[in-house]
DNA sequence: GTCTATAACATGATAGAC
DNA sequence: GTCTATCATGTTATAGAC
């Protein structure tokens, strides 16, 4: 039994596999062969699940946006009240939902970039409704500041949080946890430094205007 | 004559060419077939320059990381005296290495990710090499913080600059003046409320402890 | 009905001979 | 630099197994 064996059978299995390999060969370096066999069937077969390539990479780009919507209305029903500990429950949940939730957040976030504009047309739409939720979350979290400004700051954020993909080890010694204090605490501060105490529970006052 | 026909011969002409297809369609997207088009030379003259496509690539690769080491060191020329202001001109080189030296820093931002393992291990040590130099950048600019968080600080800054290659464009309502300005403000101050002055000049204090 | 195996085709890639 | 042999890939058609 090969390591990358995957169990699961039928349409979910050629997912699993399939995004598993698109996060580290990316798109056109994995061949349907490489997916058939991960997911333990012939690459023929794949043709009964999904029409084509680009349908099953659609597929994959489509879960791991709905993993990534999910966690972020999780995060909005904790109902957390100050500007400080809502921005870092949603990004506990985004950062979640790349290292918590298998592969298909980390297959977007990384391969949609270079994914072919045919795959990537479709998924936009998906793409935009998430970022308009972030952007309304901002706007009520800093009402003092521009929308220019918000928007330059949301995509700063974004690229922060989902560049992690590269580099973070949850395994390692940094935490999950201690990533998204860090990373939504940076965001807020910069680099003035705070009290030592980590899990300090002071909300921001942002100056009104 | 095709829009994307390279106008330089030999070598240069070929990397020319395939340094930008490799932005826009990654390394497996790309063909050997179009980037010899583009060169204006057919398929098999490209090994005539190169042993292989993944030696194409690796020199791609190495050539972006020289632009970006060349704009790292013109920003320590210039011999900014206070944290902002030696902040903001190497963030600005970083930047200015992705948006105005062609494809081969974007090529090597986007794809480094994914390129295949044999190529990714001969790139490291530059990559590493170019990193220590933030790194020792960071330690001058911020004594008072460990050396666990400025790694991690180090990180989310470069996922903010990274991450712009996929979103910014140069020639929109925003300059890239500007956005080297605000990613290197909010790095210091975070969301905190500054003057309305973007080129205000007062450095920044950071506490001692 | 649901899933998979087999086998073959058309295209186009890489690489090495010329 | 060009040409061409070899090989891999996405895809389809058809049929078999649960």
């Amino acid at each position: 039994m090969a390591a990358t064996l995957i169990e699961t059978p039928g349409r979910r299995g050629v997912l699993d596999a399939a995004a598993e390999l698109f996060v580290t060969h990316g798109y056109e370096g994995t061949t349907l062969r490489q997916i058939a066999t991960a997911a333990g069937i012939k690459a023929g077969s794949i043709y009964h699940h999904f029409d084509s390539k680009e349908a099953l990479f659609l597929a994959v780009l489509r879960d791991g946006m709905t993993v990534m919507v999910d966690a972020f209305k999780g995060a909005t029903d904790q109902a957390d009240t100050d500007t400080s500990a809502r921005l870092r429950s949603h990004v506990r949940a985004h950062l979640g939902a790349i290292f918590e939730n298998g592969p298909y957040t980390t297959a977007h976030v990384t391969s949609f970039f270079i994914a072919p504009s045919a795959v990537r047309d479709q998924i936009v739409p998906d793409r935009d409704a998430y970022e308009q939720r972030w952007a309304t979350l901002f706007d009520e979290l800093f009402p003092e500041h521009t929308a220019k400004d918000l928007r330059l700051k949301r995509l700063i954020l974004f690229g922060a949080m989902n560049s992690t993909a590269e580099w973070f080890d949850p395994r390692g010694n940094v935490s999950l946890e201690q990533l998204a204090t860090t990373i939504s605490d940076h965001f807020l501060h910069g680099m003035t430094l705070q009290g030592d105490d980590p899990a300090r529970d002071d909300p921001v006052k942002m100056r009104t205007a």
